[in-house]
DNA sequence: TAGCGGACGGTAAACGATTACCCAGGACGC
DNA sequence: GCGTCCTGGGTAATCGTTTACCGTCCGCTA
């Protein structure tokens, strides 16, 4: 692969004024500079990232861990940070953590060594990886999840209120016994959204199961609900295990709305198509994503301004999963 | 941050020491090993993942272009891509191309400036930008489509057989005029998809309308396509254009089925939760993403190994979607 | 005891860019 | 005509590793 001197014997300048006129940093006469710019193509030469990188100390690259590649709110998030990076002449890469503190350890690893210019992480646990960044001055933004010690910017969703709320909107259509399908002990958003239902419901009255964020783990710690706790109302905590729930429901003969209403997490593109539409909890996933974009870029210009926490709202939307019908 | 001097400064030994000791290259005597560990561990050493690789010319990382975060069928591809790679030591970096030359071009260039391992692509249109790679011998594998001038490396999914045989399956099913919803033009897949369709109708019988891979786009050609052809079976091209369709034949009033037989690409999870559950073309994703991997791997490990195209089959999954009633 | 080989570890040369520093030469003012 | 300033461009240091090469020391054999 051509190198910079390659460059220059063929342009018949030294590499100085090669890497000059290539980045236009200072004057060079624009005969010489067209003579470079040619050679270069005719080489078909690109500059080694890698050692610009280590001379610059920087890199235009950011990372993006996230727990699940698989789930569409991380998607969005991902289309987020990415739309706002390019504006800046960033790239992102992603990597997929699978809710995986060993994966998730390693992929920092790489972004440490790789020296990336800044992450962004949905933290997988009590995630002390973090600090390794945090030692090392890299600059972290959290999105969806609380940093352990709640320091450093971080975006997240009101995703406490917003269970709450859904759950009042279920008791408010007539459902007495609400229960609540969330994820695994220790995951802040699983803990957060049983947390604002427990808010409504009241520790008393809580029928509730966890499992995995993932449909089959859903499916059968509903199908143990429904004959265990005979609840007339669910709420689930995200669309992967809305799947499970729904299954469940159809393998026990329930019709959501009618039988059982349910509100559901994240408003998954299919959740119109189904009979009755799913009443959800929309999260702002692609604005979560621009967010901590623009609040990673603002720390990597000034490191020295102040961590905020930018918290955005959920919004209930009705359909008829959730309404008794007429 | 610390270097690897900083490290042999606080050991009492040259960085030649520390690098062999870290790295269990060369023999180094247990004790020296021994402070050479603490010493970077005190100092929190990372190695500069930048530094080596420049020296050593190799990358641990492979890149991943898709065009679409947000399809599933992608998605299932990164975590093939990713399970594999991680068996040998790589780590992936997944870069969303969106469709779009341009920002495929500039993913390119990333990959080449950062001297990944390798690339696993989904090339975009008639994409020469593959060339740049090859040009410049970064091993390179496609998936999903093939590559304009078909040599080199590729994982395939022979989709328009597939086509052809859910065609027919409508056909078998008593449908009589069977229409088609695709992508765009120059989008191989849904070129072969729609050829695989064209194969069993006929040319004389074709009712179909292209869209954008997006429900959006399907819902608006499905409309016109019904109101202007009157089919009575439809085999849509992906499940993100399925969405679409369905919400399409709800606009409509007809019911999947009885009034109109649907086939779609793509087992997404929610295609059984809908009523009815949809007869889908389940394409292997995982598996291609893992062969890609493997693939990509052989190449690194050798360059001069012949070019194979591994073409995987899809498999009809048949549901109520696509049968009338008794 | 001399000679030899192996093991260990230091010195310094890479890798391929960017950039601080310096020098040559032309323009200009006095 | 001489000093000064400015501009363009070359030389070489630098980023932080890995590794080729070499010297030293120790133990073993003849």
């Amino acid at each position: 692969m051509a190198t910079i001197s390659d460059v220059a014997a063929r342009a018949g300048v030294s590499t100085a004024t090669v890497s000059r006129a290539l980045n236009g940093k200072s004057t060079v006469d624009p005969a010489l500079a067209a003579r470079v710019q040619e050679a270069a193509t005719e080489l078909g030469y690109h500059p080694n990232g890698l050692a610009r990188n280590l001379r610059r100390q920087e890199t235009a690259v950011l990372a993006l861990i996230i727990s699940d590649v698989e789930n569409p709110f991380f998607t969005a998030i991902a289309r987020g940070v990415e739309d706002l990076a390019q504006t800046s002449g960033y790239s992102v890469v992603l990597c997929n953590s699978d809710e995986n503190m060993d994966k998730e350890r390693r992929y920092i690893d790489v972004a440490l060594q790789e020296r990336v210019a800044g992450v962004v992480l949905s933290p997988t646990g009590r995630s002390t990886n973090v600090d390794r960044l945090r030692a090392l001055g890299t600059p972290v933004v959290a999105v969806d999840r609380p940093l352990p010690d709640a320091t450093g910017d971080q975006v997240l969703v009101d995703t406490r209120l917003a269970a709450g709320n859904a759950t009042r909107h279920l008791l408010d259509g007539g459902y007495r016994r609400v229960g609540c399908v969330t994820g695994p002990a220790g995951v802040r958003t699983a803990d957060d959204r049983l947390a604002g239902y427990l808010d409504v419901v009241g520790e008393e009255n809580a029928l509730y199961r966890r499992a995995e964020y993932r449909a089959a783990g859903a499916k059968t710690v509903t199908l143990d609900l429904l004959d265990e706790a005979h609840p007339d109302a669910l709420l689930v905590a995200n669309s992967t295990m809305a799947i499970g729930v729904l299954e469940a429901l159809a393998e026990r003969g329930l019709r959501s709305g009618r039988d059982i209403g349910i509100v559901s997490f994240d408003d998954a593109p299919w959740t119109t198509l189904i009979d009755p539409p799913l009443t959800v909890v929309a999260q702002p996933a692609y604005e979560v994503g621009k967010a901590a974009a623009g609040l990673l870029l603002a720390r990597i210009a000034d490191s020295t301004r102040e961590a905020t926490t930018t918290t955005l709202q959920a919004q209930l939307i009705v359909r008829r999963s959730s309404r008794k019908p007429d």
